[in-house]
Order: C-alpha cells, then structure tokens, then sequence
DNA sequence: TTATTATTGTGAAAAATGGAACAATATGAT
DNA sequence: ATCATATTGTTCCATTTTTCACAATAATAA
C-alpha cells in the first residue's frame, strides 16, 4: 500500500500536466515530456507509474486519454466529490467563492457557520447554521470537509464533523488537532509556509 | 547546507509548541515533551537542533527563551519580515485582512492589483496599481511575495516582480511557474491538497 | 526480413531521511 | 563525597526515496 504523500501529489502534477497537453493537441507522451512539465526525472515518471501497474507503450510513450483515465482512477476522480466548509469568514468564504475545484470534480456544496449574521441559504453554496452540520453531513454522506474556523474553535468544530461522519479534513487553523483514527486531518499552515520560504531565501542570500 | 524541507518546517512547529508551552508558565522543556506537542520522536527533535549547534543541559533539558531565541534566528525572525501580495481577489484579500501572520513577524505592507476597482490606499494595507509594484518593492527593498493572481496571469506577474528583485514568492496559482535562478517559488495547490487527502480517504475506506 | 533506434520497465545502487541505542555527563539524592 | 538517575548528543542502523543503468522490446527504416 502506497504511504507516499509526495508519490501522490505527482501523480496530481502529472494529471494536470497531462491536461494541458492534451489541451494542446498532443495525443501522446513519454516520460521525459512529462518529467520536463513536472520537474522531476523520467525515472521518477516511469517509477511512479510502474509502482500503480501504469504501463506504456515501448517506443511509443503513453497515450494520454488512456493515462488520465488511470490517474483519475487512482486519485478518485471518477465521481464528484462533495465537500463541506466550516466557517465561513475570509478564508472559508474565498474557498466557497472559488469556482477552481469544479473543474477537478471537487464542489463544495455547504459552508457551516455559528455566526447567524453569516447565514445565507440563497448563497450559490448556502451557507447553514452550525447545528445543522451533523445532519447535513449524515444525509450527503459528506467525507471530506475543510476547516476554516478560529485556532480556538478548531478541535471543537473538529470533534463536532467528525462525530458526524467526515473521514478526511483540510485544516487552515495554524495548530495541530487530535482526531480520531477514523478521520485523516491535512494541514495547510500558511504561516509556516511563509516562514519556511523566507528561510531559504535567507540562505539563497548568504551563500550567493 | 540543509535542503531539507520538512527539517525547517519543524523547526517552525517546535517553534510555535514552545510559545504555546511558555504561555504556559513553562521555563525549560526536554526533548520528550516537544517531540510529543509536534507529533514527532525525541531523536528527531534532538538531531535537528544538533545539525543547527543548538544544546541543552544533560539532564537539565532545553531552556525555552535561549531555544526560542535560536530557532527565531534561524527562521530570520529577529527581524519583521515585509511582506507583499500581488492580486487584490477573494484569496488575496483574505490574507490581506488577515492579523496572524504579524503575531509571526510577518507583516504584509501592501497589495496590488491591475483592476482599477480594487485600488484603496486607505485601507489598513493599501492596494495599489500594480504599475507601482516596481518601484515599491525596489524602495522598500522587498524580498517576498505571495502570488494570488489568476492562473492566466501568473507568469507575467511573476517575471514583473522578479525583475523587480523579488526573491522568494509563494504561489496560489495551480500550474508551475518559471523563475529566474534568484527566485525561490513554493507552491500552495489547494487542489492537490484536496485531491490528496480524498486519496487516502478512500484507500482507508478500502482498507478497513 | 533484418537492422536500427527510441523508449519503457525494473532491479540494483545511491542518497536522504528518520529512528534506536547508548556513552557521556550534569543534576540531585543519600 | 559518592551514587543513582535522567537526559542530552551522537553514532550507527534501518527504511524510504530517488536515481542510475540497461535489458527488453516495439516501432521504424532499409
Ligand atoms: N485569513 C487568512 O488569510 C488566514 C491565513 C492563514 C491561516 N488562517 C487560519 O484560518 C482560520 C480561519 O481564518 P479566517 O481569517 O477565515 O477567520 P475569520 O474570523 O474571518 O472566519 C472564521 C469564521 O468561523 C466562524 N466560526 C467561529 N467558530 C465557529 C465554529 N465553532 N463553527 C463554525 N464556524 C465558526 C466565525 O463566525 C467566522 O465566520 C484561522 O484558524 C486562521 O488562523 C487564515
Ligand atoms: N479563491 C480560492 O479559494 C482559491 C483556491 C485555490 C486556488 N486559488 C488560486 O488563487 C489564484 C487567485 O484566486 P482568487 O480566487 O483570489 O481570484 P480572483 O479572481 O478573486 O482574484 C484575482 C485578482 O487578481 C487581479 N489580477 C489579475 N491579473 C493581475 C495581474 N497581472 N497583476 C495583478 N493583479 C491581477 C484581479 O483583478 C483580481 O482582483 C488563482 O490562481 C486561483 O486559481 C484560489
């Protein structure tokens, strides 16, 4: 069983990379083409795909409609996928604006708040009172949700979705939570994003 | 050197769980305790202050001002990190009002933007044309940036501020960039974020 | 048909990362 | 003052990840 996040977000790099080729006219391509658009070495293109029984065609590359099918496959993209936010201040409101994740199969389909001012059901994703998130997510069956919710309501609003069945959170609230085995939590923590950034351009600096 | 990505990024995390465990009337700390609040083991904790000549006492563990100091000097936060955000929209406004980063020394200065409508120099940060983009990030000798332009318009975008002498520059846009060798760029793809995470939601579905 | 060539698929090598173990040693107890 | 103990710092080992290298082979050309 693959445990490699990175192998994982390859193969998303390459399924992007593949789509603009595609958009392109190009109907085939080989490793290199794709290492190229990807950044990483043919060898890694070709290891990827053998450890996910991906095979081309020697001499012939891989062909792409047929290539995007198994990574659509592999990555689940096969069937929508519906998510839910929580809190819907600045960041939960840019994500529920954002019209990016329907293209890749993912819509945001319900934003939860426990402000009533932030309420708004006519929204183009509604946005629903807290207390109707468990019943909303056990209805839908909702999975993944994306937590957007103050540092200190985070474990909180944690706790409350996954009691209610969600198996898989992206969460912007720059702490680390505690989740049940049942539920995978993801972080996307832009301070530590910037501060890591600033510190290599820090080293760039000193060594050039 | 260290290219080590995930070593700086728990630099961080330690950084961030020793603030929290001062703001818990907490003097010193050992290596156990930290490894537990980052969710790491107390070897890596150790090996990655010793690849960065920090130490402690035998016995006597690590004391946290003289360790925060450190780790804050290596992260080059013993001074405020400017900061500016090109593309005024639903993801770069919602950094903009944000008031975390400067908790982390982080302070974003100014924003700009190529629509007319989104120009406010009154606003606590301003957002300015982005004609003025050049001469602002020269003046105040700018090194970062975050890119929340559209996806269409983020290579043009990028080519502008490198040559005005940005040096590291943190991406929203899905699609790799091309950066001169003077500038460092990280990515945030919400998407692959998404899609990783519904990855290995359904392979422990599978599995259970 | 046969030779040539380009490209895959993979096994082996190398590099990077992380973890375990333990000697060294400072602290506190007796 | 001596001993026992706790904790660091570092070496060594295991695992993971990446790269290298090349045999296998399909396509093309002669
Ligand atoms: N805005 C940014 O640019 C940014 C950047 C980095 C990190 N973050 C993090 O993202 C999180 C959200 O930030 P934000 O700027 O969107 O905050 P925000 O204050 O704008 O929005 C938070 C929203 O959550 C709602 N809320 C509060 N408690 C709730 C609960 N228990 N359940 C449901 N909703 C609840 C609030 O009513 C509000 O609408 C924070 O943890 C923040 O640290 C934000
Ligand atoms: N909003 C989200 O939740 C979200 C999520 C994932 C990724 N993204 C990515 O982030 C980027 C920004 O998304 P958004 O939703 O904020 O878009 P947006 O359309 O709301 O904002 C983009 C802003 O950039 C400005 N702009 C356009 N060209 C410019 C240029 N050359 N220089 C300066 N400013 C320019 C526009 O006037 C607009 O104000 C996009 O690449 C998008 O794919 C956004």
């Amino acid at each position: 069983m693959i445990t490699n996040k990175n192998c994982i977000i390859r193969l998303s790099r390459y399924k992007n990379a593949l789509y603009r080729l595609q958009a392109l006219g190009f109907v085939k391509v080989f490793s290199d083409n794709l290492a190229d658009a990807v950044g990483v070495t043919a060898s890694q293109v070709r290891k990827d795909f053998s450890i996910f029984g991906i095979s081309g065609n020697k001499k012939g590359g891989y062909q792409i409609d047929l290539l995007l099918e198994k990574l659509n496959n592999i990555l689940g993209k096969d069937r929508l996928q519906k998510v839910i936010v929580v809190g819907g201040g600045h960041i939960g409101s840019a994500l529920m604006r954002y019209r990016g994740f329907e293209k890749e199969g993912i819509k945001i389909i319900a934003g939860f708040d426990i402000d009533p001012a932030k309420i708004n059901r006519s929204n183009p994703v509604p946005i629903l009172p807290l207390e109707e998130a468990r019943i909303f997510i056990k209805t839908n069956g909702i999975r993944i949700a994306i937590l957007a919710v103050p540092d200190i309501a985070a474990q909180q609003a944690l706790d409350l979705i996954c009691a209610a069945g969600i198996k898989g959170v992206l969460n912007f609230a720059p702490l680390r939570l505690k989740a049940p085995e049942s539920c995978i939590v993801n972080y996307v923590n832009l301070e530590i994003e910037l501060e890591n950034l600033i510190y290599f351009v820090n080293v760039a600096e000193k060594t050039e």
